[in-house]
DNA sequence: ACTATTTCCTGGATGC
DNA sequence: TGCATCCAGGAAATAG
């Protein structure tokens, strides 16, 4: 499941790879879900332009186009690869596998193709290259910014996390990360936290961010980067997927609750 | 203005 | 072996 890290990892590989090279054409399935813009915007915005650049914005994977008319014309092609997209960069003679959804010709004689078995991606575009979504990035907030998004809220510090509009990027398994490392409980009423376990919590998040991106995300049920290649983030999990394991510090079996129907593990011991 | 819940979607795992 | 059921979860939609 992409968050931040499993995207930055994914967003470096391809602009590695794509950067410079031309879309010719657009090839979309019939599935209209993975559609965000209609495939008519779609093919206009992206067809005959040269990506400038990749990056990641939160959870999206923005590739920067420029059109060579008389004038440049700046557009973006944005993928969200929700739980299991994936983008792939190859031969066009590679056999074209099950749930692709996407196929942009590239001037190499490669493709780049967007494959989703479960219909949760989402592919856009913004033809003024004006694409921007709210919540700020946590790898840029400072803890004056930080701690005003989660202070006046009810709902559990976990849902407040995952909500995209405060921070951008982080998804359910750094969540769990973070409040382990800062020894907070997922449950525990944002309102409720006090300031220096928001220092502890801010500075948790960007260490396990930091540490995830370093080696390459972690790579869970079926992520891979563009390269096909597993993350190795997964390895360093201590709560995440440790139901009834020992904790790492204190031996107390992790314990898996439902938070806003998402799974959510913890330590009962460290975690207050 | 917030918060909580439901919905979308399929492959893999589990149970009988 | 086969069939039904459950579960994973990001984000939008809906309800309260």
């Amino acid at each position: 499941m992409p968050e931040l890290p499993e995207v930055e990892t994914i967003a470096r590989g391809l602009a590695r790879r794509v950067t410079g090279d031309v879309i010719e054409s657009v090839w979309l399935g019939k599935k209209p879900e993975p559609l965000k813009s209609s495939a008519r915007e779609i093919a206009a915005a992206v067809e005959s332009t040269r990506v400038v650049s990749v990056r990641r914005i939160g959870k999206h994977i923005v590739f920067e186009l420029q059109r060579h008319t008389q004038k440049p014309r700046q557009a973006q092609f944005i993928v969200h690869l929700g739980m299991t997209g994936r983008l792939q960069v190859c031969h066009a003679q590679a056999e074209i596998s099950k749930h692709t959804h996407a196929i942009l010709k590239l001037a190499s004689g490669r493709e780049l193709r967007f494959i989703d078995p479960r219909r949760f991606g989402r592919l856009s575009v913004a033809r003024r290259g004006d694409f921007d979504t709210v919540g700020i990035e946590p790898l840029e907030i400072d803890v004056d910014r930080f701690i005003p998004l989660f202070r006046g809220r009810k709902t559990p510090i976990k849902s407040a996390l995952l909500n995209q509009k405060l921070l951008r990027g982080v998804g359910n398994i750094y969540a769990d990360e973070s409040l382990f490392r800062a020894g907070i409980r997922p449950r525990r009423r944002a309102s409720t936290i006090r300031h220096d376990q928001y220092v502890k919590l801010l500075a948790a998040i960007k260490e396990v961010l930091k540490e995830a991106i370093a080696l390459g995300g972690s790579s869970i049920s079926d992520y891979v980067d563009d390269n096909g290649d597993e993350g190795f983030f997964q390895l360093q999990h201590r709560v995440y997927g440790r139901e009834g394991e020992p904790c790492l510090f204190c031996k107390t079996p992790i314990r898996r609750i439902v938070i806003a129907g998402r799974s959510s593990h913890y330590c009962p011991t460290c975690q207050k």
